[in-house]
DNA sequence: GAAGAGCCTGTTGTATACAACATCACGCAG
DNA sequence: CTGCGTGATGTTGTATACAACAGGCTCTTC
């Protein structure tokens, strides 16, 4: 029964706790990590964290330097821009390979989350609407069978996500961009509930397309802000 | 200038032999490894051998079982279905995102590619078939700029290349399969290359596409051979 | 006072001893 | 003869000591 699954499932927790740490910028572009300080926390030694370091840097979320430390990586949204892209051409195969009609109670969980984003727009809060973006996209990976797809979709989403907090949470009109991000993401989650309602998942794809392009749209125009006019 | 790199070129180096020794099926599925025997062929300890270890595992091609050993996968045609359902989809994405134009010294290494596909032809090799189709694969990926993209489809790539000379080799009709393979491919390197020559990478994605949808169509029906009619 | 060399500290990378675990063979009892 | 238990053996997982390395600090010298 146990399958001697004892250590991975521990690998997974760990793995899942530092990811979430560093795309909720609990640990900032630049932060040092120390591997004891890691083994200590987590009751075990280094080995097995390096396991766990090791994963997040082949997923580019940290840089191992020898004799210096790990560190989490800085990213430009000039650099996520290849991401995103492909992330855009990605939501739309969730609706295409192996879809998955949603049983009643996902789709209660939808309803859920939902209207915890009511809740959250009345009372904007840049860490509960990273944590509600994300669990929102766990709940439309369920929404396909394609198991290599939704690995591939949850590593890029992880490149990508802490870039918002990043990028908003040094700007001046944080707040204002913060309500006016809610607001999108109400209404992808509204779009979302009725294409699924209508009964065909690619139209679901399609809303994620949108709204991965255009809220990647909206981060790009904040990091490059038009001159003006003209010029090429 | 040696940028602290030197540990992490012999991880790259380790790491593409096994995965190579993996696909070309010289450690065959359900082959089992030791890890202090690749340690000692790679002149080093177990520690960063395992850290390969984990990532052929991460990767799908190993299986690491505590107390027994290193396992090489093996993997039925249909579990890879979904894995083909996606590269089909992801070729298409090579002319689209980040298209490179092929320069003339680029060119000439397709040409030269079709020119040994034209000797395989003559005196057909599995094994050379195999190695033949990774180079050419790997200079499709040069088609584009776009970094994940690269990454995935080399992933996916390695998950299923194998699965061919696996399905052939125990196969009754094995030469005439392998010849009858040969000139398919011989028509992708050659499609690919009039692609190419119309200056429109999309093109290039279209063949991509149609030939891994025919490639997987043709293993599909080896495996399942149909029972001659209906039957649902 | 400034610049440079060399030590000192702290960190990751490697090697290795040991623990946990699975498998198989052997022996013993029924 | 068969079935089960137990120990021997071999393997991966973990802990830990040590090597390699980078960066800063100090001391010296010009």
């Amino acid at each position: 029964m146990n399958k001697g699954s004892e250590s991975r499932a521990r690998f997974e927790r760990i793995y899942r706790t530092l990811r979430q740490r560093i795309c909720l910028l609990d640990y900032p572009p630049g932060r040092r990590l120390r591997e004891e300080d890691l083994a200590e926390e987590f009751k075990t030694s280094r080995t097995p964290i390096r396991r766990v370091l090791a994963r997040l840097e082949d997923e580019g979320l940290l840089r191992s330097v020898h004799g210096v430390g790990t560190i989490v990586t800085d990213i430009h949204i000039d650099d996520l821009q290849q991401v995103y892209q492909l992330r855009v051409e990605l939501a739309e195969l969730i609706g295409k390979l192996a879809p998955v009609m949603p049983d009643r109670r996902t789709i209660e969980e939808f309803r859920e989350l939902e209207a915890r984003g009511r809740a959250l727009a009345k009372r904007p809060d840049a860490r509960e609407f990273a944590r509600l973006n994300m669990e929102f996209f766990h709940l439309l990976m369920t929404l396909t069978a394609n198991e290599p797809l939704r690995e591939i979709s949850e590593r890029l989403y992880y490149q990508t996500t802490r870039n918002w907090l990043k990028t908003a949470s040094r700007l001046a009109q944080y707040r204002e961009m913060l309500r006016n991000e809610i607001r999108f993401f109400q209404r992808e989650m509204a779009d979302t509930l009725a294409a699924i309602e209508t009964g065909d998942l690619q139209v679901v794809g399609h809303v994620r397309r949108a709204h991965v392009a255009m809220s990647f749209a909206r981060l790009y125009a904040e990091a490059h802000p038009v001159v003006c006019n003209e010029q090429s």
